[in-house]
RNA sequence: GGACGUGUAGCUUAGUCUGGCUGGAGCACCCGGCUGAUAACCGGGAGGUCGCAAGUUCAAAUCUUGUCAUGUCCA
């Protein structure tokens, strides 16, 4: 038997932090999913691994609710929820970090200090916020296992992640290319675009047009550039084809002094974009000639620095080519293209065929052999020297200053180069077209991420940088051969130690510079040569997008383990991780296992602050869990999150609005639980003792009625859970339990359970509040698991989180009780009425505490039942159902708009304004005899809505409803002595109450009272009345002076005076 | 620059897919009521260029196009 106690005053965080003792002590989390192997039915999870070298925030609280609530739900569904941790630990916002703080600002300061002991650094680094993280993640309540979480940086996981790379090198999808970053050499690293958004600065260069001599025809192709040491690089010139060119000469001097170096002769010939000579020309000149880029492809011209780079086996070097990427915004419309300085140059180079060469170092310096003057100098030192260069062998038509925005280093502030690193590549383009199937095999959430938003990205896919050259990550397992070239992929520790050559030593783990000292034995052909490691990490994300498989060591362990899970069930992450983790799960899983590697994504929007600015610590708009947490607590923070707006909608977080959400919510709910246990301790309610059991069927309209309405919520509810739609589940759930049953159930159930003796009707409410309040613990678990655990288990003496979903699913029983429409019909009814009353007093000035003799409801479904509520809501005497609607109604028609427009098209304005005009009742004769037309359309039943509504010089109000028509209540004003005695009781007692509760008196205390009143006489019955109510033992009414020092207060001109004595 | 979202009252939002009655709630504000009912509740009021503009239509918050702001990702 489950002896409830009275829970007191609600202390959200006392009760979070004790139930969270609780948990630990029972071990709830475990037994929860123990307790569900009596099914084999799992539902998989899969954590994204956070980084903890950052102190957790309110938007990891976003994520982390939307991946515990699904799994709790799924729980309670009755499926094995297995949730493993994961942390992520590899990648360069690490090694940034720790360079910071070590103050190393470049590859050689961090060679200097040591990989071995940077790295340690590294690896010490990921864990500095674990604490922080595993209090965040507690106190929060998401239920994931902490203690055997996967972490990228241990061997096994790595092996796994070894062990995909070389099935894909298998596949022959593994390659070497390059990849064109921005690089500081000052540094040596070369930053993702994202990180380089932070360094833009404003800066002014010298751009220069320069003069190409076309092979074998006297004349030059003019073009442009920001950047005069990319032109040594310089192996062809990109036109658009469709963009028209003309071919200029130069007939006069400029007239305007000319500034700069370079220049043009009289009669020389130049070729550039038509819509461009204005902005480039300075010459008075004559066009000779128009044509379409198109006619300038395949031209050869002269090199400027002809000793910069080989010609090799190219033969389109130093020609015209064709690229849609052309365009007359600014330049000359001809885009020099040095192949290893520019992304667009690198693919438009590789696609053509040009040479690709470096004729710039990692250091930043010419290369030897690119011309005498620049060998060995600092690039961006050189603008000047190449300029004068170009100047002096008459390749230089102008410079300007040009001041645009460009990247700089974060940490040197030197201007970022754009350079084509040595990377390796996983072709994706080889398995594009199943990515795209694979992914459309997922269930996303929204659909439009899926369609949109990945869909966009996978139709322009391109292959996966996955090498880094860093130092803390994933090392890549490709070994190269010093002497024949072979390269092998490993794909296992124990691979490795077998070809390892006998002088290397045993690494004592998978990270540089351990593995960068085990040499291997050549697996070529006929060959004895040495294998060293390629000196990469790998690109983390690849890290990440291996966790459904590498968090189990799989396939080298826990076959079984990776078996069950894969694909995963469900993944849950912010919407920016639709590029990074949420593609490279997808990419691994295409490349390798030639499959999706999970079923449902939930990708969530950002949170904002309450402005919709983003959350910044140099904006100070940050909010910190704790500070909710520690008042309001982790439901109301949770709830609120949940409520506030669609998940993949940004949320725009409110503070106010988490206390917002605990007063309504959680202190309604609490105060419910309060109610009903208060009563059930008093009563010794146990709601197993059979002998004690109503039915249902034998229970209060008000039972029924609130009992079919949590039926029915929570079918929404699950609906809307099935749909994604946890906001408009949580809403509604919440609106139920302020509206429907604390404002209305308990408030009209509070005498029931006042009375002290055992009846059929008090055990009838308890039995329901108990009912009801298991389903809303139930619905709610998910969402707010703590006040709902402490609910539930103060009602049922166990875990909400062990029990079953009330809706039921195939593995659980449903569990809800009977639905009643009818009567939730007339209930709305009634409490729709209620409401009406309240505005017709209004209205007519009447205060709600005088009663009404009379009050007459016309139209609707019967609900005499309810009149015994009503008239006390109402707070009228009698209460009638009035059949003759004339007596009080007339009837008014209304346009049914959406008939009406599609029959009379452009004439619905001219046909409104008949109606308007017509009698009603005649014309609805008309209609009925079929003769009725408004500016010559016939009319029938179906183009209008009849309204039936209060006639003018009635006190009343009508409801129109659509399922039950329209309902008129009718309220009487006169007023008698009568009437005017018991309103008066009512404002005494109300006073004397008041009064109590200020005094602190026991509900059950009694008091002494005496009463003066002036300007009206009470009636015996109503006097004796007020004595129950405030339960006065001793008592006078208008006995003796009035002492000074009494209460006093006056309606409608009568005075009253009080005392009040304990 | 591109892709995908978002924009409704001071704030948080429903309604938009499927065009149709006076754009519906909550918080805050004002007035009133009610209460042995809690930070509660009820009625009324004020508060809306439905981001802006054009178009389609008898009719647009809703559909189309453009545009602005904001967010994410990509360049």
């Amino acid at each position: 038997m489950v002896v409830p106690n009275s829970p007191g005053e609600l202390n959200p965080v006392a009760l979070e932090n004790s139930l969270m003792q609780t948990w630990n002590e029972e071990k709830t989390f475990e037994k929860s999913i123990d307790n569900r192997k009596v099914n084999t039915s799992p539902f998989t999870f899969l954590e994204g691994p956070p980084t903890a070298n950052g102190k957790p925030g309110i938007h990891h609280v976003l994520s982390r609710l939307y991946k515990d609530m699904v799994c709790r739900w799924k729980t309670m569904e009755g499926h094995i929820v297995e949730r493993k941790g994961g942390w992520d630990t590899h990648g360069l916002p690490v090694e940034i970090e720790v360079q910071k703080k070590l103050d190393l600002m470049s590859n050689e300061a961090i060679e200097e200090y040591g990989m071995e002991k940077f790295n340690q650094k590294c690896k010490e680094s990921v864990w500095e916020y674990e604490e922080s993280w595993r209090e965040m993640t507690e106190r929060m309540a998401f239920w994931v296992d902490m203690d055997n979480p996967y972490i990228t940086l241990h061997d096994e996981y790595i092996e796994s992640a070894w062990w995909s790379l070389k099935q894909m090198h298998d596949k022959g999808l593994l390659f070497r290319g390059h990849k064109v970053l921005p690089y500081c050499p000052q540094t040596g690293t070369s930053y993702s675009t994202h990180e380089v958004s932070q360094g833009y600065k404003e800066v002014s260069e010298p751009a220069v047009f320069i003069k190409f001599k076309l092979v074998g025809e006297d004349a030059s192709i003019l073009a442009w550039t920001t950047t005069p040491w990319t032109l040594p690089g310089n192996v062809g010139l990109a036109v658009g084809p469709d963009v028209t060119y003309c071919r200029i000469r130069v007939n006069a001097n400029p007239s305007d002094s000319w500034k700069g170096r370079g220049g043009a002769k009289i009669g020389e010939e130049l070729i550039l974009a038509k819509d461009l000579l204005g902005d480039v020309l300075r010459h008075h000149m004559e066009i000779i000639e128009e044509f379409p880029g198109s006619v300038l492809v395949g031209k050869s011209y002269s090199p400027i620095f002809p000793d910069a780079i080989e010609r090799g086996d190219s033969d389109t070097a130093w020609t015209v080519v064709g690229a849609d990427f052309v365009t007359t915004t600014d330049g000359t419309g001809v885009v020099h293209t040095a192949v290893m300085y520019g992304e667009d140059d690198y693919n438009l180079g590789m696609k053509m065929g040009f040479p690709a060469q470096h004729t710039v170092g990692m250091d930043g310096k010419f290369i030897s052999g690119t011309h005498d003057i620049l060998d060995g100098r600092y690039v961006k030192e050189c603008d000047s020297d190449i300029i004068d260069l170009l100047e002096k062998e008459d390749k230089l038509y102008r410079e300007h200053i040009y001041t645009h925005d460009y990247p700089h280093c974060w940490r040197t502030d030197h201007p970022l180069l754009y350079y084509a690193m040595d990377s390796w590549f996983v072709r994706m383009t080889a398995v594009k077209g199943k990515i795209i199937q694979y992914n459309s095999e997922v269930e996303w959430a929204p659909d439009w991420t899926g369609s949109g938003r990945v869909g966009e990205w996978l139709r322009n896919l391109k292959d996966w940088a996955i090498s880094r050259e860093r130092y803390w990550g994933t090392p890549i397992p490709v070994w190269i051969c010093q002497d024949c070239g072979h390269e092998h992929c490993i794909g296992s520790i124990e691979e490795m130690n077998d070809l390892k050559t006998s002088e290397s030593p045993t690494p004592k783990e998978l990270h540089r510079p351990f593995v960068d000292q085990v040499k291997l034995h050549c697996t070529g052909p006929n060959c004895n040569g040495e294998m060293i490691r390629e000196p990469y990490v790998m690109d983390c994300w690849f890290d990440s997008g291996c966790a459904f498989f590498a968090q189990w060591h799989y396939p080298f362990e826990n076959e079984d383990k990776f078996a069950g899970s894969f694909p995963v069930d469900y993944i849950c992450e912010a919407v920016d991780q639709t590029r990074g983790w949420f593609y490279s799960l997808l990419a691994v899983s295409t490349a390798v296992f030639d499959s999706i590697s999970y079923k449902r994504c939930l990708s969530l929007g950002h949170i904002l602050d309450n402005e919709g600015k983003k959350m910044s610590k140099s904006k100070g708009n940050v909010v910190n869990p704790w500070d909710h947490f520690n008042k309001e607590g982790a439901d109301a923070i949770r709830w609120y999150m949940v409520t506030q707006s669609a998940p993949w909608n940004p949320m725009n977080f409110d503070p106010n609005g988490v206390r917002e959400t605990y007063g309504k919510m959680f202190l309604t709910l609490w105060n419910v639980h309060r109610f009903h246990s208060d009563y059930a301790a008093l009563d010794g309610f146990d709601p197993e003792n059979k002998d004690g059991w109503i039915e249902v069927d034998s229970r209060s309209q008000l039972d029924r009625w609130i009992l079919s309405k949590i039926s029915r919520v929570a079918e929404t509810f699950d609906d809307n859970f099935t749909t994604w739609e946890f906001h408009k589940a949580g809403r509604e759930l919440e609106s139920f339990v302020v509206n429907d049953l604390s404002n209305w159930y308990v408030r009209r159930s509070r005498r029931r359970l006042w009375d002290e003796v055992d009846s059929n009707d008090k055990r009838a409410c308890q039995h329901t509040l108990h009912e009801v309040l298991t389903v809303v613990s139930r619905l709610m678990a998910p969402i707010s698991p703590f006040m709902a655990d402490r609910i539930h288990r103060d009602l049922n003496g166990f875990s909400v989180h062990l029990a079953d979903w009330p809706l039921g699913s195939e593995l659980v029983e449903r569990n809800l009780p009977p639905q009643d429409y009818a009567l939730e019909q007339q209930m709305k009814l009634v409490r729709d009425m209620a409401e009406a009353g309240r505005r017709i007093r209004v209205d007519s000035e009447r205060r709600q505490r005088l009663p009404c003799r009379n009050g007459w409801i016309i139209g609707g479904p019967d609900i005499s039942e309810f009149h015994d509520i009503l008239s006390e809501e109402l707070n009228v005497q009698n209460l009638t159902t009035e059949s003759d609607l004339d007596k009080f109604q007339k009837v008014v028609l209304l346009p049914n708009r959406k008939v009406l427009g599609s029959k009379c098209r452009s004439d619905l304005p001219a046909v409104l304004r008949e109606l308007e005009l017509v009698e009603p009742d005649s014309f609805l004769l008309e209609i009925q005899a079929g003769i009725a037309a408004l500016a010559g359309y016939d009319i029938s039943m179906e183009d209008i809505t009849i309204k039936r509504v209060e006639r003018d010089d009635y006190s009343a109000s009508t409801l129109s409803n659509t399922d039950i028509g329209d309902v008129t209540l009718i309220l009487d004003m006169h007023t008698d002595s009568n009437l005017l005695s018991k309103g008066l009781a009512r404002d005494i007692i109300r006073r004397i109450q008041s009064k109590r509760k200020d005094m602190n008196l026991d509900v059950e205390a009694m008091i002494e009272l005496d009463v003066w009143i002036q300007g009206l006489e009470l009636n015996a019955e109503d006097w004796t009345h007020i004595l129950t109510e405030t339960r006065a033992g001793t008592s006078s009414l208008n006995k003796g002076e009035i002492p000074i020092d009494s209460d006093k207060f006056s309606v409608d001109g009568v005075n009253i005076f009080f005392n009040t004595t304990s």
